[in-house]
DNA sequence: GCGGAATGATTCAACATCAAACCATCAACG
DNA sequence: CGTTGATGGTTTGATGTTGAATCATTCCGC
């Protein structure tokens, strides 16, 4: 994304302030990333792990809402963590739904590196005081939290 | 991501202002993308077409570094691009270069949909006021900017 | 109850992405 | 010059991701 469009000020400004949203976003992640890479893990294989040990057991369906993933390929994460022996499905009294649980192994590898995943992200942050970290919260809420629109 | 952590304060608060961040690229980014997908592009093929529109033929590698891809994914996005006629190869002086160009049809197709894309931007940052986009901006780039560390 | 709509999960084909290995070209140095 | 290292690009193999089609199950109106 090239900062040599010419339009309104308007317009300049607001695409500046997305492409730095993004940038940031994936600026961080990438740095996260070989941290994950080093458990073995994917990134939405690590995303899934972390949301059920923090949800406590979900149904695919719910699983892909968090992750903003396809329902497809959840299918695929909860195979292969099911594969790993990292998470077990159960299906539920609604035989439609599928619960996929944290497996005991699952929940130590987890509880082994989300500590050090944490840290990481505070170093990651701590370039930002608090206020502005806070800041920084309340700016993306309002982005993250808007109605999908007409497209 | 949940939000079911616990930990320290700093330690929660770094965590949320990250999640909103990721949340928040990603979910602007979400509802640009039907307007890219009705071109007929990926983002990446219309990451690629914005930056020789506003910056010029460039190489493969810059490309690469604009888009943050991969070298191997660029070869790829090109050769889609090349395919349908939207941008051309041209060998450099120094032979190992490959110049990319913006083809005609390129251009044009650029031209039809970047000006709506740009409103798009507009009205999903115009949550923000002016000040408030400005601040983002500033507290992402020092986010984004940040060297890349140990690992 | 029954037949169809709705819902969750799975499969499948197409494509994107990456890292590593590889090839081609250039630059530097003896 | 000729070798060696650096650099850009491509290929390859593995995996992730998606959307559409499909299957199984449940829900709902009649």
């Amino acid at each position: 994304m090239g900062t040599r469009y010419r339009g309104s000020p308007g317009a300049v400004r607001a695409l500046n302030a997305y492409v730095a949203l993004v940038r940031a976003a994936e600026s961080v992640t990438a740095r996260l990333q070989p941290r994950i890479d080093r458990a073995g893990l994917t990134v939405s294989q690590f995303g899934a792990l972390e949301a059920l040990l923090h949800l406590g057991p979900l149904c695919q369906k719910e699983l892909g809402t968090k992750l903003l993933k396809s329902g497809g390929n959840i299918t695929m994460v909860v195979d292969n963590l099911e594969r790993r022996g990292l998470a077990r499905r159960v299906r539920g009294e609604d035989r439609r739904f599928m619960a996929v649980h944290l497996a005991p192994a699952g929940r130590r590898l987890l509880r082994r590196i989300f500590p050090g995943h944490v840290e990481a992200i505070v170093r990651e942050m701590a370039i930002l005081s608090a206020v502005e970290q806070k800041k920084l919260r309340v700016l993306c809420r309002m982005l993250g939290l808007q109605e999908r629109r007409d497209a």
